[in-house]
DNA sequence: ATTTACAAACAGGCTTGACTGTTTTTACTT
DNA sequence: AAGTAAAAACAGTCAAGCCTGTTTGTAAAT
């Protein structure tokens, strides 16, 4: 039981604004729509199931989101922004100077074997037979890719301005690691994954020839 | 009332023996259940929809495929099979000689544009969570990665024997077109896809520089 | 007081697999 | 070789369960 001499607010925690429940109740649906996906994939995800995780009661998951494909909409947007968050987090540990080349590819490389590549995955392959999802998928996918290509572009400078590959050079990394993501789901832990990625870094060292790239040195 | 003069067989076609009905109708379902991937996706693919478009009445179905993992299952090695018959007869128009090594990469490009790869695709992220249907494609996607790396190994021979790289090569541009192939859901007819692919032909005469490879030369 | 957030029961539609019955093929017997 | 029994292929209906979205009702914030 609490103190007798407190202030102003009553012991009840405090009366939470409409717009902090809004937030919450709307984030944590947005949430286990995520988990979900991850969980069970997008063919046996229900709202049932979304709204039994998320703690939040059928009515109102209804009223913040009337129809399924609101709520899938939504998460799309969500998960958009954590998986920026989550490369910005990333970047923030880049060693600065020469190893970088080859960090920025494992930074890469982490971002797609956490669970908000497959969160994508899932919406990727959903899309392709839902034009609504398509167009968000479309415009979320667009901005990731040019997220990491700005990223790139600034992190790793070629002292003797942009060659003719470094302006694709990030998409095809992008899309090399996403296939072998992809692979991994039935074959976990294979080592030609782990070559490949080898063979790219090495890759970014030649088309990266600015400076003399010692090995790791400090 | 039959016609009189029949010799032996009646003239109705001719009574199928049972193996040939049990081929017909099941090829006819696994075909309806990856078209049925292709079009509406695993998430909306029905079982009563499989057995409307083959054609196929619904005790017929529940017959030779008592449960819908059965269905999936035998459909995967179906797929399979298809896959591997489209890559031998592509492999058959390969030019002899020099562009060898750019071809391949066309012809694996061009198989992963087909519809197969969108049914391998479904089924490949249904088998993310689901134990069982994930054995089943990790054997059939282990058997195609295995076919590729041995056809490209066999035809696109190094005379000073194989390099360093040689043998993830193969696995390397599987992994990159099937990326590709992902991104292309939403954004079809990407510059760079294309940019990136040329890059791949790039890396692949340096791999291989085996023969002098003239451009395209006749 | 009014609007917004939340709660819970409900109906309609769909999906899966079970069940019953019919036809066709194969195997066995005489 | 003919006939018959058994097995397999095929057809269609049905019930149980689940999922979505509607509806009606309550509490809380503005």
């Amino acid at each position: 039981m609490p103190a007798a001499g407190l202030t102003k607010r009553p012991r009840t925690p405090r009366r939470r604004t409409q717009a902090e429940r809004t937030a919450t109740t709307c984030a944590r649906l947005l949430d286990a729509t995520i988990d979900c996906l991850l969980d069970v994939g997008y063919a046996r995800t229900t709202t049932t199931d979304i709204a039994r995780r998320a703690g939040v009661s059928r009515g109102a998951q209804l009223h913040h989101f009337p129809t399924k494909a609101d709520l899938v909409t939504a998460a799309v947007e969500h998960l958009s922004m954590r998986r920026h968050a989550e490369f910005v987090r990333a970047i923030g540990k880049l060693p600065a100077g020469e190893g970088r080349t080859v960090a920025a590819i494992d930074l890469l490389w982490s971002i797609l074997s956490s669970g908000t590549f497959y969160a994508w995955l899932e919406l990727m392959v959903a899309a392709r037979t839902d034009a609504g999802l398509r167009r968000s998928m479309a415009a979320v996918t667009e901005r990731f890719s040019q997220t990491i290509e700005r990223t790139f572009a600034e992190l790793i400078e070629d002292p003797r301005g942009p060659g003719p590959l470094s302006d694709v050079a990030p998409f095809f990394a992008f899309a090399l690691l996403d296939g072998l993501a992809l692979h991994r789901i039935v074959l976990p832990d294979d080592e030609r994954s782990a070559r490949s990625i080898d063979v790219l870094k090495s890759l970014a060292r030649l088309v990266m020839p600015g400076r003399k790239e010692a090995h790791d040195g400090h």
